[in-house]
DNA sequence: GGCACTTTGTCCATAGACTGGACGAAGTCG
DNA sequence: CGACTTCGTCCAGTCTATGGACAAAGTGCC
């Protein structure tokens, strides 16, 4: 058994000085005053952290607030262009990739087409894109963090399995760690999905939470107790592929009704198909919805039936309240997630159920390249996203 | 959002000394200067440190070791029965604890028939059953581990809901906390087996595991990253009453065809039942089964194979290779077991499925006491298995 | 046996980091 | 305008890890 690490005063200082970002960050702005009640710090120490950090550029004075009957606090703000980082999403068809500031806005985006590349034509695209994204950047970059489909281990950095790019067992991160010399987290989309929730959602941060992303395929990125869980081979999350109907269609992966071939886009879209006898996308079937068109309802609440199905084994099995839907499914809107929810809730231990918040998230640029470059923008403010 | 906590020196000294613990515990006897080298503390600290535990008398002085070429080193070694817990298993018909060592060690036992008790009268159980364990003790106890059915919240020790026992948000851990002045740590049954399994398994412990208890009910005890998962509501693991089977059986917590419907020991008696015709308990079905009776073996296969159904879910949404099964229903044995592995292996993603290791546990004398032990006796080597 | 060398455990001065009280600055309120 | 409050800083004090020095107690070689 690994023994732990022993512990400093530097650890305790480095410590704190995190614990005080993050206030300034989910809370700002406030006065040190304020921060030190938080954290329960004293005024001594918050003042001589915040001024280590106003020496690093991290935060900024920004001017007194209201006086509360003394003399009036003087506002503190963590800059938030104060430090890039970089966020790549690997796709089928595309490489995206940008600056992205602490706050998780973008600065400057490239992309570029993949145009069936693969191995390590692939790989040397990577470097085109990251070079280009780098060249001239201001502040100083604090690390990158990549999002990829497949099976990545992102402890090391590991991509296991990626189809499409014929990579296996791929040691990314530590190739693009060593070219640019910044830390990097390789993550997959669901889970950087997941992180982006959980590291973007300010002052109302929840340690556990569920992001499903419903796109072709179906996966799951789960944050628990504030990290990042990827389970023993680095497959957390994968419940596109659990069987949920054993006489079903016939899945990518080789088995017959895994969710994926209900919940799925080509199965919404094949359904579609079926029903107008020609073929349909997302967009056809959303307007068909709000049409009123019965047929095009009943195939959102299939979809939606059998992922609320998922979701109600996943709260009985983990008992998270917050879950959050994504990715191009979630366009069939009101009537697929009426679905979702009454499944969730009526099929779970109602005293689990009932506190059980499902909701779709605000669609975003691009979810994937914040949640890559969520990976750092965490690690500066301390919270470990990946243990 | 909650706020970590601070860093201070006390906590530094607390973790040091923990550090140092847990060294002589897992590696002991060895110096103070081994223990400096493997924990890469200085030599000074560790001899301060040690002055410290030598005092309480938790570690003791066995003598001089060999000498590697220079003065001998003293040997340092935790002094196993420094310290005592008590572990509880609040079950169903019995009340049962038991004063147990640091090294999981049982000194003594006590057990009391509950004989219909609930509410209040089933407290004064509880109190009883501590007086009788604590009475003329010797080492200074380190605190109270309670292992118990129903929903319980493991960080406030409360009981949020115990069917049989008529207790509903009863805050347990800190009634008895108050009363007997020591620690108390509070999980149900299925938690606590995990808590077992994980903290005794030597030198085999891996961070993730999960221990499914099949008995009347159903339940799941998560341990994920080294640490108890129990969600936001302290419902993590119920598995036994995710609805598998809408048009099932009426389940006693209110909704149709639960897990527990058709894993459970209950419904397997009840399927005996109606197949012989008579009254007819698990030893008589396992007795059938190792005649070669047809119904009985179907009736294994059947609640094998719903329980490995949920088992793919979780091996999909968790991807842990290590499933430790326990409770009455194992006792169905071989094709049980078999069906519970088919199913498991056949339902989730391949690539996950194909690593997984799901077994029965060993039986030990008694898993609950053991694992409600853990939890304090984990504490004091500073793993916190609750977080 | 004597000497050089190694290892152990302790002592001591020092440095890093948090604490708590005091104080001036800058407000509010009557 | 004076009493009171709040903010931010300063300073002395305390806790705890660090690193070097040193005596004690071994081993090994001549």
């Amino acid at each position: 058994m690994a023994l732990p690490t022993k512990a400093t005063h530097q650890q305790t200082r480095v410590h704190n000085e995190r614990l005080v970002v993050r206030t300034l960050y989910d809370l700002g702005p406030i006065s040190r005053a304020e921060v030190a009640r938080l954290t329960g710090l004293t005024r001594t120490t918050v003042s001589d952290v915040v001024a280590t950090l106003l020496g690093d550029g991290v935060v900024r004075e920004i001017g007194r607030g209201p006086s509360s009957g003394g003399k009036a606090p003087i506002l503190l703000q963590v800059d938030d262009d104060a430090r890039l980082v970089v966020g790549l999403d690997l796709g089928e068809e595309h490489f995206a990739g940008s600056l992205v500031n602490l706050r998780g806005e973008i600065r400057r985006s490239v992309e570029l087409a993949v145009d069936g590349r693969d191995g390590d034509a692939a790989l040397a695209l990577v470097f085109e894109l990251l070079d280009q994204l780098l060249d001239g950047s201001a502040a100083p970059l604090l690390g990158i963090g990549i999002g990829t489909p497949g099976l990545v281990d992102s402890r090391t950095g590991t991509i296991r399995r990626a189809v499409n790019l014929d990579w296996r067992d791929l040691p990314l991160g530590e190739i693009v760690a060593e070219r640019y010399d910044v830390p990097v987290n390789v993550a997959n989309d669901s889970q950087a999905a997941a992180l982006a929730e959980y590291t973007y959602a300010g002052g109302d941060r929840v340690p556990n939470l569920i992001a499903i992303r419903v796109g072709r395929g179906v996966g799951a990125g789960l944050i628990l107790r504030g990290a990042l869980f990827q389970g023993d081979g680095s497959g957390a999350g994968e419940i596109g592929h659990v069987v949920v109907d054993a006489d079903g269609a016939l899945c990518r992966c080789g088995r017959t009704g895994c969710l994926e071939t209900i919940a799925g886009m080509r199965a919404v879209e094949a359904q579609a198909a079926a029903a107008t006898g020609q073929p349909t996308d997302l967009a056809a079937i959303r307007a068909a919805i709000d049409g009123g068109e019965p047929w095009a309802v009943a195939i959102a609440d299939d979809a939606g039936s059998a992922l609320g199905r998922a979701i109600a084994g996943l709260i009985g099995a983990l008992d998270i309240q917050r879950i959050v839907l994504l990715g191009p499914v979630t366009d069939l809107g009101a009537p697929w997630l009426a679905a979702v929810r009454r499944e969730a809730g009526s099929r779970a231990l109602a005293l689990l159920a009932d506190d059980v918040d499902i909701a779709v998230a605000r669609p975003t640029t691009n979810v994937v390249i914040r949640g890559a470059s969520a990976l750092l923008v965490a690690r500066e403010l301390g919270l470990s996203l990946v243990r």
